[in-house]
DNA sequence: GTTGGTGCAAATAATTTGCATAGCT
DNA sequence: AGCTATGCAAATTATTTGCACCAAC
């Protein structure tokens, strides 16, 4: 598992805890809270804690291994990063989430708004919403 | 003040409390969290509860009237929606704000990601984060 | 005068910290 | 062995709810 040797690369410990929450969010495509992670880890390390898993996922997140998507509800929890795509489509159904590659299109829209505004941009947030291919068959 | 008028048909009350909250959010750039709200609203009506910036806060979200942006960061506060505009770029470095305009080269992205997910969006959250002109010219 | 809104106190939920122990390397 | 990471309990913070009183319409 490519994370594992991340942690090493780190100098962090590979630990029994973090296999079991790498192991969670590793597998996910819908956004886990921390209280969820906790409850699906504990089925492989039964004595994780939940305190474990918000130190985890913070270490996840400085490493870059998992993200957390938002929108318009707030904060949704942590999923994985894959790598080269950067944004994620939510269904607001199921919550099942799909990423992909933000493109020319969003640079010309950058150069545009720092032309308009001033602003030097550094970094974006995009992200979509809506209904994932099996909830439109159902028609949710 | 049209918000208190957006108030009126929507048959809400306009009180002395929804107007200190008003008053603060419809004048800031920077986004603010309930605790702020309550602080600079206390300055104009001193028994302003923090309990009464929660529920006007969450129906003036309701009304449109204000949003929450969100960043790396997480959820940063609330800020005042500005006629036809619709997202954000916020100052990573004094926390100000500027809204745009999405424009058609995000509906050419949009088209491009409902054709590769098979996803129907419905909703998108897009947002910027950089240094304002002011923190840029001071060299943050 | 009604009814919706307020603000307090208290309940609940979410997150962080201190510390003794367990377990990687 | 040495030192990091863990997990508990408790502290802290954020948010919601119940209820008696007040004020807008």
């Amino acid at each position: 598992m490519e994370w594992e040797q991340c942690l090493t690369e780190a100098g962090c410990r590979v630990t029994q805890a973090r296999r079991a929450v790498i192991a969670v969010l590793s597998a996910t495509d819908v956004p886990l809270s921390p209280q969820e992670i906790l409850r699906q880890g504990a089925a492989i390390h039964p004595s994780l804690g939940l305190v474990t898993v918000y130190r985890t996922v913070a270490l996840l997140e400085d490493l870059g291994l998992v993200q957390r998507p938002h929108h318009s509800e707030g904060c949704h929890g942590y999923l994985p990063t894959l790598p080269g795509h950067r944004h994620h489509v939510v269904c607001t159904h199921c919550g099942r989430t799909a990423q992909f590659l933000g493109g020319e299109g969003l640079d010309d829209l950058i150069a545009r708004v720092e032309h308009g505004t001033r602003y030097r941009v550094d970094h974006h947030m995009l992200q979509f919403e809506g209904l994932c291919p099996t909830c439109q068959e159902r028609g949710a």
